[in-house]
DNA sequence: TCATAGCCTAATGTATACAATGACTATCGG
DNA sequence: CCGATAGTCATTGTATACATTAGGCTATGA
């Protein structure tokens, strides 16, 4: 991959996921470009992908703005998203191998171990989780529904949920997979997919509750969490 | 807009949705800048694009080959079209009002006009079958169904797909959207719902059935439309 | 004092030149 | 004769300079 356009990527990524861009502020490429370290031509690139995951807003005139969530908007990708997770959910639980499973058993139990240690670790937490969830999409066996689900929106979202999520929260999240596990074995879709639905829907839940209360800290403090590139 | 990039997109999708590039076929930057008649920069914005709406694929190393699509591909790709425009009807049907209704109805109207005279112009048939469906997305309210459905396949398949309507399709594809109509007047959510699903629904296997007919003779003539000399 | 028009500034769009990287080929050694 | 390696060619990635366009600011007139 292109290293020079990766990084822009990720650093505007960082900056508006950490709260360094405030939501709907201006973003100028020229500025971006300095503080990148790179030249307009990649940052423009990265403006893109980004205005695709719709972390990025364009004006009428092509001026690029910081996406301004509202609630609802998150509760309807939470929403689409379940319901593209659970369609693949359903489809893998048909087609899934036990090399699959077993990768997926592996992950989701290191995700534990992430979480589980004196001090946990979220970031390797986020990792394993994705490979969790990559592993579903896989075994889905649909390209149309794979790319949907990878560029838009969900990882950021995602992301930004589990900064809120609890001890208790990780722990049921680590459950929930395994529930999925056992689904996945008895190659039954219709469990599958209500367990994901519900997964999922959870998961929104536990965004909405933190989000409420952290809603007056999250503007005081300007934040300090990092974010992993891809 | 941007005029060189975007007469680069619609240029580079003609030649794919008109087979003028064929499947799997190489796709160079140079030369196809060379043939839209500008530099590098906006082709390579263009092709972004196309890569999003999957009409594009990207080898590990970065070079572009025209996407090769398995009717299985299409089907899924019309069913998580069905998904998303079926949940968009049912949202649309409970905050649709009267001015955005008047519309629909014009533009279906059009809509019909353009396939009934005398030499049917297929072309304005999409525009306004578009235009319908856009203010459906209007009236759902939701910027991330908007953006997912806005931005994804659709629109080319379902370009391709009318290319195989028959004089009863098109009409037909009238009749169902003056259903929809009606349940908008309603505002009766499951009824939008169920009328969108059928909708697309026929769509589809009047493309799978075409596809099937046709397939042969593609696949005999060897295309007429000249590859570009290098 | 307010509104409008024109200029000026700043930001985006495009082109081109250059760098880096992958692919292909030819030659040399086994 | 086959395979591997190195060198060359083609193609993509990045930077920069230039064109174009939107938006704001100021000045002038009513």
């Amino acid at each position: 991959m292109s290293r020079a356009s990766d990084r822009a990527y990720a650093m505007i990524r960082n900056m508006i996921l950490s709260g360094e861009l405030l939501s709907g502020a201006k973003i100028g490429e020229e500025a971006l470009a300095e503080q990148c370290g790179v030249s307009r031509t990649p940052v423009r690139e990265a403006l893109s992908r980004l205005e695709a995951e719709l972390l990025i807003r364009r004006s009428e005139t092509q001026r690029s703005f910081v996406a301004d969530w509202s609630l609802e908007d998150v509760e309807e990708t939470f929403e689409l998203r379940g319901l593209l997770e659970t369609r693949a959910a359903r489809r893998a639980a048909k087609r899934i191998n036990w090399g699959q499973i077993e990768r997926m058993r592996i992950h989701n139990e290191a995700l534990q171990k992430a979480v589980a240690a004196d001090e946990p670790n979220t970031q390797l937490f986020l990792e394993h989780n994705h490979h969790f969830h990559a592993i579903i999409l896989e075994a889905s066996a649909s390209a149309p529904l794979t790319s949907m689900l990878a560029r838009i929106v969900e990882r950021p979202i995602v992301n930004r949920t589990v900064q809120n999520f609890t001890f208790e929260d990780l722990q049921r999240s680590f459950r929930e997979h395994g529930e999925l596990l056992a689904a996945f074995e008895q190659h039954d879709p219709a469990w599958a997919e209500a367990v994901m639905a519900a997964h999922i829907r959870r998961a929104f839940h536990t965004y909405a509750n933190a989000h409420m209360s952290h809603r007056i800290s999250d503007a005081q403090r300007p934040s300090d969490t990092a974010q992993a590139a891809e």
